[in-house]
DNA sequence: CAGTGGTCTAGACCACAAT
DNA sequence: TTGTGGTCTAGACCACTGT
């Protein structure tokens, strides 16, 4: 990293992560910190202040900045909220996929303004079956643009799409907007994810952004309700 | 606001969401901005953030700062994942509550271990029945410190703990902890929430902190599913 | 009071995109 | 080349906390 607030940033939470930082143990005073780090207040700042966004770092004026305590911890996969990647890079696990259906649809009003495009556009659509060490544990229905992703196929939809867009494409995920709800399991959900009629499902509704501020994806996934979560630490600012 | 960028931030914000600034268009370059509210370039760059963190606005080096199309809105009740203050304000509608249970007990190792105080330390355990325009919507089960939190009483609890906190004891809430997941409605939820047995809940775990870095809440709540939803725009840093 | 973090400035320099 | 946003600086001043 070249950037002198992200390294220092990412040296510091390395420290807190290992633990070389303790939680509820005061650190330096920022004076100090940027004479270690060589940088001046702002820069010092800056990279303190995305440690408090993440939840490792509690500061208090006239008092000083404390490391926090560890977050919550449950039995299943926790997503980041904030994370942008796929199910293939969040999950750290095993992913595979199966898929369902790939054909050129037209969009729907609703989907047309999601997607920045005109009612009637055609766009991919793509629904997946995903797996963890071999378990099937999301259904994802995407919509995308062909003329903005283009080339896809078999191959990319087997594995990762984020990867291929990111490195074959070379293009930049900078942001989503995504809506989290419960949902009861209908008859495909039951079939493909082997649930019984009484287990719902964690549906969470997105639309993703490259770094030119155009929108590529949007997408439904309905997950496994005993096998997901998602987390997230918010600060007022 | 006596905060020059938050000053910056609404004013900015306002525009937006009245549509004085339209979506997709550009607006003024920084300079420009600063000099029109008579601000410094970082001073306007940390209020255009803020905007950014928001998906209100999409800035790109060398081309611009743009208004962003408006998020993914649906039939439900729609939560923000960022938002720190609870059902009352949160629903911006008529709120009530009853009260199922108001209590002392020990606090469980896991407990103790989140709210940063002893095994067996005594707690509040507050569980209540919450209704919005007169249905019931939400059952919360919520743990407290009661020398931390003091003077709990059936009047508080009628309305908004989190309004007790921060006008009565003048307390400021500053972060929380959250994790979202769906459940299965056991017997309690079907009584109380009215719900059928295939009839999931959306279920929120939660940690609160004041601006001293003190937990002071953990909390458990369970929505109707066809009711609540939970939003968040997410930027890469 | 001394020590802490929060805000704000005026300007430098750089990276990137469009022309 | 021009115009844009991103980073970084050195310092000023202020607000808050604990002693």
């Amino acid at each position: 990293m070249e950037l002198k607030y992200k390294d220092i940033y990412n040296q510091i939470k390395d420290q807190i992560i290992q633990g070389t930082l303790a939680p509820n143990t005061k650190i330096d005073d920022e004076i100090s910190l940027c004479k270690q780090y060589r940088c001046s207040r702002m820069t010092m700042k800056k990279a303190l202040d995305l440690l408090v966004q993440d939840g490792l770092l509690f500061r208090k004026r006239g008092v000083g900045s404390f490391v926090m305590g560890q977050p919550l911890q449950k039995q299943r996969i926790s997503l980041n909220e904030r994370e942008l990647s796929g199910l293939t890079r969040s999950a750290k696990q095993d992913v595979s996929s199966k898929i369902l259906e790939f054909k050129l649809i037209f969009a729907s009003k609703e989907i047309a303004s999601f997607l920045n495009v005109k009612e009637n556009d055609p766009l991919y659509y793509i629904s997946r079956l995903r797996f963890i060490k071999g378990e099937p544990v999301v259904i994802e229905y995407t919509y995308m643009i062909p003329t903005l992703i283009p080339g896809l196929c078999q191959d990319v939809l087997l594995g990762s799409i984020y990867n291929y867009i990111e490195n074959t494409l070379g293009y930049k995920i900078s942001s989503s907007k995504k809506s989290t709800r419960a949902d009861k399991s209908n008859s495909i959900d039951q079939k493909y994810l082997q649930l019984d009629p009484t287990e719902p499902v964690l549906e969470v509704e997105q639309v993703a952004y490259l770094d030119n501020g155009i929108p590529f994806e949007y997408s439904i996934s309905r997950h496994r309700y005993d096998q997901f979560e998602f987390s997230i630490y918010s600060v007022r600012i």
